[in-house]
DNA sequence: ATCGTCTATCGTCGATAGACGATGGACGTT
DNA sequence: AACGTCCATCGTCTATCGACGATAGACGAT
């Protein structure tokens, strides 16, 4: 689901604030933030994977990734024992052209 | 405060993480959005402006401005009795360039 | 001086986030 | 079959968020 970049900004827009803050919540954690740079660096990662790399507990870190696939932000397939997840580009600039459409909104809409 | 598109994303960089998901939990919140939005079809506003517009309790849209203050996405004047809120269209832009520059990373340091 | 207005803060409350350990299921290996 | 690994989920705990009403301070107006 994309947020069109500089359509729906103009009006008032509930929907679409709650929908770029609920994405917005899902990139505002630093753990989260380092998990997404994480999976960027490699195809596909599983969990155990992440967890070597954050030093947090295996099941913090499976919240998180859990977060980030339910704010669309991370793939998930399940393969045999593992779980694989993969960064979603699309969203990811989906969400940057959000927020630029916003900036552009607040920069545009300038009074004098 | 620059989180450089392509530098500190190799390493770790919890710092910058952090840095970044702060600002983004001032953003992660449809009702900040709409006081940002609102901020900008106007040169400055006082707390009841946004009160009237918002249908939330004065002391609630106060502390909303005061995060999105403390944030550095607000800037603050006291003027008589009244507060003015202005919205700070560079510090709006830095967040969306943060944004722009984490998205870059994960969709260069793609592996294959 | 008194009243009304605007605002920030305090105190409270319920809900949620974030962390952890423990558990159990699915699967591969021996 | 028995064990080890990987993972999601549950339960728990604490801390914080988000909302509100009430309050008090600052100020203008009367």
């Amino acid at each position: 689901m994309d947020v069109s970049p500089s359509s729906d900004f103009n009006e008032c827009g509930s929907a679409s604030a709650k929908a770029l803050a609920a994405k917005l919540a899902a990139l505002s954690h630093p753990a989260r933030i380092e998990i997404l740079k994480h999976l960027s660096g490699n195809r596909a990662c599983c969990c155990k994977d992440v967890v070597q790399q954050l030093d947090l507990a295996q099941s913090t870190v499976s919240q998180h990734l859990k977060v980030l696939v339910e704010a669309g932000l991370v793939r998930f397939s399940a393969e045999r024992q593992r779980s694989l997840y993969e960064i979603d580009r699309e969203a990811l600039a989906g969400i940057s052209a959000s927020v630029a459409g916003l900036v552009d909104t607040c920069c545009s809409s300038r009074p004098a």
